[in-house]
DNA sequence: CATTATCTGGGAATGAGTCTCATTCCCGTT
DNA sequence: AACGGGAATGAGACTCATTCCCAGATAATG
């Protein structure tokens, strides 16, 4: 999914969604679209001002929030005491992040026989899964 | 491994690298030996005041983090805003958590799958993984 | 028991995230 | 094009976990 092909989608749920457009939210979505990196709300909101479209800290949370309830962002947390989103993929899909120790880099990934552990885990237990975060520490190929 | 044990192994340990005895480090050790459910920093503090042991925040955040840095207890993420410690299992043994949204309780368990799973990723990837974390959102069985 | 490095704790500082509320904006209706 | 009401925005106060600072207490050693 390219960029701005998740813009759009976004805009089209949220429109279906009854909700109307602001500036503060089509800044956001437009910067999310562009870095798909994990961004967190300060960054992001430190990212808007230094382009010269100051978006209140109120506003950028709250796009967030708002992204994530309709499922169009994903929440990372790598462990420093920061909430990250990055745009999530369609259909479903979903990766995870290794955090380089040596650089600090976010590496994703995704792994069918890790998901596949999940399920097989989710009827052993006798729970219901309903999300599920893997998080690996090391060092990535470059500092490895 | 027991709660004395454990306890046992904290002091073997910390006098092992030369450290001295104190009380706030002898409280907060002797209540992550008795409650093996993963704790935050305030639970400890709340605690240990409410047993008429007060003692100070600074502390436990140091006797906290000087656990971690001997390996002695883990840190668990549960995604409320919120660091959590339970003391770790001996022979590099672990466990995940399983969040349930309904009752917010935390429910371990561990699954030599999804270990081995993430063991052949690591090849896959040509990555170096010291460690990871697993965390799981859904309905425990009580409340599924 | 004197010495001294280590430990402790009160409180101020930090920083992410939340809340409030007055103002502004969007958009269907007139 | 003007209107009206609900939605969106932003400034800043606020919460709350965690960190920092520093002066005073304490444990081990000789």
């Amino acid at each position: 999914m390219a960029a701005s092909d998740w813009s759009e989608h976004v805009h089209a749920v949220l429109s279906e969604a009854g909700l109307k457009r602001g500036g503060a939210r089509e800044r956001v979505i437009e910067l999310l679209a562009r870095e798909p990196c994990a961004l967190s709300a300060v960054e992001i909101e430190d990212e808007l001002r230094a382009r010269g479209r100051p978006t209140g800290r109120a506003s950028v949370y709250r796009v967030l929030e708002l992204l994530a309830e309709h499922g169009l962002v994903e929440r990372v947390a790598v462990g420093d005491g920061q909430t990250r989103f990055e745009r999530s993929q369609p259909g479903g899909d979903h990766h995870h992040h290794l955090v380089c120790e040596q650089c600090g880099r976010l590496v994703a990934f995704d792994d069918p026989g890790l998901e596949h552990a999940i399920d097989r885990l989710s009827e052993r237990l006798g729970v219901t899964i309903d999300s599920h975060d893997v998080l690996l520490r090391g060092a990535c190929r470059s500092c490895g």
